[in-house]
DNA sequence: AGCACGCCGACT
DNA sequence: GTCGGCGTGCTC
């Protein structure tokens, strides 16, 4: 038998098929989804060809060519997830390669360091920089301390000891291992190994709450398809605190009541312990298997082991959790289901909200969706009776919305207060701090200025990699650009006319808590933002320590307004709402809505009212006025209006193509060819194809980027115009530029 | 992508 | 002669 295999390689030439024959031993073994070792690409003569990891889309009589043999099996994929690969191959324009890894267990895909040490006994993997970080428990026959370093490098340095296959061993991860000190190698004898993320958490029990009207009429909804076995989109679109997460945990129960399993999708950022709490405390916390990129290779490893061998029915992860090998699913949950992280921004570039329907779709099964503010495409296709609406219009601990006041700044500068912070919302800081209550304080900027600027000749200090104003962080006292990382030294005197009239413009987290510090001396505050965060948990012992050594402020950009709770939070002022109406996106008003939306949530979620303060310089703007109001609908129907005017998602896609590279002339000329292809191949009534032009931001890490933009609705035909034409391009071979499409991307820049 | 091959100029 | 630098083309 002959299967036709998908090497595991990114290059673009390399998304087909290759044929192979299956050994007579393997006959049994090798089924589609197969992932294999075969010898591949070209050799000196009388050598082997290389092993690849390949898999296996297809089996088949015969072929014309000459064919290679099958090494070796490693493990399946199931033909529904080979089939899946196909179609997202297809729909996000990348490998199919590229989409299976995400299917395939953590710390396992990849090329195949050495094949031969797969025979001995030797499975050790170094997977940190800082191997020094491995922890090995030491056995008397041998590791000593002083000693560990060396045969710690010596893993690195030999090849022979690395297998990335069987063991995964990282940091925390403790072994007792012995050497077999004439060849050197070091051979593990027991795995001691207890890398279970929920290791301590033992909580006591919850029982299911009762629940209201409302939330029961959800539930019941949703459970009839349940138990009828069919699938449904529903939304489930409930004001902040009107009780979603109950009714998502009683939708488990009923999944493992039927002897069914569950995904709960939730944003990255809210994945927070607490929220785990909730799970854990009302389920085994051994059916629990928890997805998210804090976790390491050898956790992730794990997890998805657990789940692979059928000992968790319940998987909680971010985006990537919905490729988790979970079987029997009764339902699946996508939480906060307008949060922009379920778009992957890298290749493959998914929509985990589509793929979660595929394979509801596959398990007869509900998917749900829920939000107090639902993406606007969500929204629509419910109102047009794609998605059933499920509307919890109550709180459910009867709890009174904050009250929202919205500051002009515009007022504020003409009254003389050049400070960040208006006469109101320092009135209310003030009133808090005296009656020991907390404050949080958002603004999405972070370092202390937003550029830097010559009074005198106009100049700004720039990224020298990327076309982009860098960013003065006070602490570190360095210019720092946001997109590639670079910094500098602090500029005092003009490089272009030498003039010492260098102004820093624009505030950021770091100024605002500079100036809190000074207006309020006697206030502890503590600052949440990328600065600020950076080790693991870190973003968790922050929000920890305001919350436990009752900080009185903290300032921080969006993500402190996912998912946390603090009880003692009364007051939250917004200092600059304009700053996510300003940016370059259809979605501008949506973002702004959103944010303010869930900003506002924070305050005050117990029995004190809470008090909301945005400052902002458009005060009369809609997605504002309607974040005071928490009106959703009142939003909705004016921005589906001006999005309908516009043409713009939902009524047609945004397709972002982009081309980045290092010679101009070339991208010019790869982008002209695919404007040229469009124009010929693309219906032109139902698409709109712009010229190709420098992004708006044209360098980044000295790579020059253009774009062009195509509106219109991405059909199954349209999507193939668009593939035909990539092929054509990547026929050509051109080494220099990089093409790749983007279906309405997260961000335009 | 990665590797081999082959064409051509430079150098022993 | 023959070494090597890069452009081209193929991988079952």
């Amino acid at each position: 038998m002959i299967a036709e295999i998908i090497i595991n390689r990114s290059a673009k030439k390399l998304n087909r098929t290759f044929d192979y024959n299956i050994p007579q031993e393997l006959e049994e073994l090798v089924m589609i989804g197969s992932t294999v070792l075969v010898p591949f690409g070209k050799t000196a003569k009388g050598k082997e060809a290389n092993l690849e990891e390949g898999y296996v889309v297809n089996i088949k009589e015969k072929t014309t060519y000459e064919v290679k043999d099958i090494v070796q099996i490693k493990h399946n994929l199931t033909e529904s997830q080979i089939e899946l690969a196909k179609w997202m191959a297809n729909r996000y324009f990348c490998n199919v390669s590229d989409c299976i890894k995400q299917m395939l267990t953590p710390g396992t895909k990849g090329k195949q360091e050495n094949n031969k040490v797969q025979d001995k006994k030797i499975q050790v993997v170094y997977l940190k920089k800082e191997i020094e970080e491995i922890e090995f428990e030491i056995s008397e026959n041998i590791i000593k301390s002083e000693k560990q370093k060396k045969i710690l490098q010596f893993l690195k340095n030999n090849e022979g000891a690395t297998v990335p296959e069987i063991e995964m061993f990282t940091s925390g991860t403790r072994a007792i291992v012995k050497t077999l000190e004439k060849n050197g190698y070091i051979e593990i004898v027991e795995k001691k190994v207890e890398r279970n993320p929920l290791e301590n958490k033992n909580l006591e029990k919850t029982e299911n709450l009762k629940l209201t009207q409302e939330q029961q009429n959800t539930f019941d909804q949703i459970t009839n398809k349940m138990e009828i076995k069919q699938y449904e989109e529903f939304l489930i679109h409930g004001v902040t605190g009107s009780g979603k997460t109950e009714i998502y945990l009683q939708l488990i129960g009923k999944a493992l009541d039927q002897n069914k399993t569950a995904i709960v999708l939730v944003p990255e950022i809210s994945l927070t312990p607490q929220m785990i709490d909730r799970f854990i405390s009302r389920f085994n916390k051994e059916e629990i298997a928890v997805l998210h990129s804090k976790l390491s290779i050898g956790e992730r490893y794990d997890e998805w082991n657990k789940i692979k061998a059928g000992n968790a029915k319940i998987v909680i992860g971010a985006r990537s959790a919905i490729f988790a090998p979970l079987e029997n699913i009764g339902v699946i949950i996508i939480d906060e289901e307008h949060d922009s992280s379920y778009k992957s921004e890298a290749v493959p570039k998914y929509d985990a909200k589509e793929i979660a329907k595929k394979i509801a779709k596959e398990n007869n099964c509900p998917l749900v969706l829920g939000s107090a503010t639902p993406d606007l495409n969500t929204y629509y296709k419910a109102k047009q009776g794609n998605i059933k609406l499920l509307e919890l219009t109550k709180r459910a601990n009867n709890s009174d919305l904050p009250t929202v006041q919205i500051v002009d700044l515009k007022t504020e500068l003409a009254n003389g207060n050049r400070s960040m912070l208006s006469i109101a919302l320092h009135n209310a800081i003030e009133k808090n701090l005296e009656e020991k209550r907390q404050t949080i304080l958002f603004l999405n900027r972070r370092g202390f200025s937003t550029f830097i600027m010559c009074r005198e000749c106009g100049y700004t200090v720039k990224c020298k990699n990327c076309n982009i104003s860098l960013t003065y962080h006070q602490y570190e006292n360095k210019l720092k650009c946001h997109y590639c990382g670079y910094e500098q030294n602090v500029v005092t005197v003009c490089p272009e006319c030498h003039s010492t009239k260098i102004r820093y413009f624009g505030t950021g987290t770091q100024r605002l808590e500079q100036e809190i510090n000074k207006v309020f001396p006697n206030a502890t505050t503590i600052r949440m933002d990328k600065d600020t965060v950076t080790k693991k948990n870190s973003h968790e012992d922050i929000l920890n320590k305001f919350r436990d050594e009752n900080i009185d402020i903290l300032i921080g950009t969006q993500m402190i307004v996912k998912g946390h709770h603090f009880p003692n939070v009364t007051l939250v002022g917004v200092v600059a709402a304009d700053s996510s109406l300003n940016i370059d996106d259809y979605r501008a008003n949506e973002r702004t809505f959103q944010i303010l939306t869930q900003v506002a949530g924070r305050a005050g979620r117990e029995k004190i009212k809470g008090q909301v303060i945005i400052q902002t310089y458009n005060p009369d703007n809609f997605a504002i006025q309607c974040a005071k109001n928490q009106d959703y609908k009142e939003f909705y129907e004016t921005e589906i209006a001006l999005r309908q005017q516009l043409m713009y998602p939902p009524f047609k896609d945004i397709i972002l193509i982009n081309f980045n590279g290092l010679l101009e002339n070339e991208i010019k000329k790869v982008s002209l060819e695919v404007y040229k292809y469009l124009m010929e191949n693309l219906n032109l009534d139902e698409f709109k194809v712009m010229k190709p032009m420098p992004s708006p931001i044209d360098r980044i890490q000295n790579h020059i980027r253009w774009r062009m933009i195509v509106k219109g609705n991405m059909t199954a035909d349209a999507n193939q115009v668009f593939n035909n034409c990539l092929k054509l391009i990547y026929d050509k071979n051109y080494k220099n530029t990089r093409v790749t499409i983007d279906v309405n991307p997260n961000s335009m820049m």
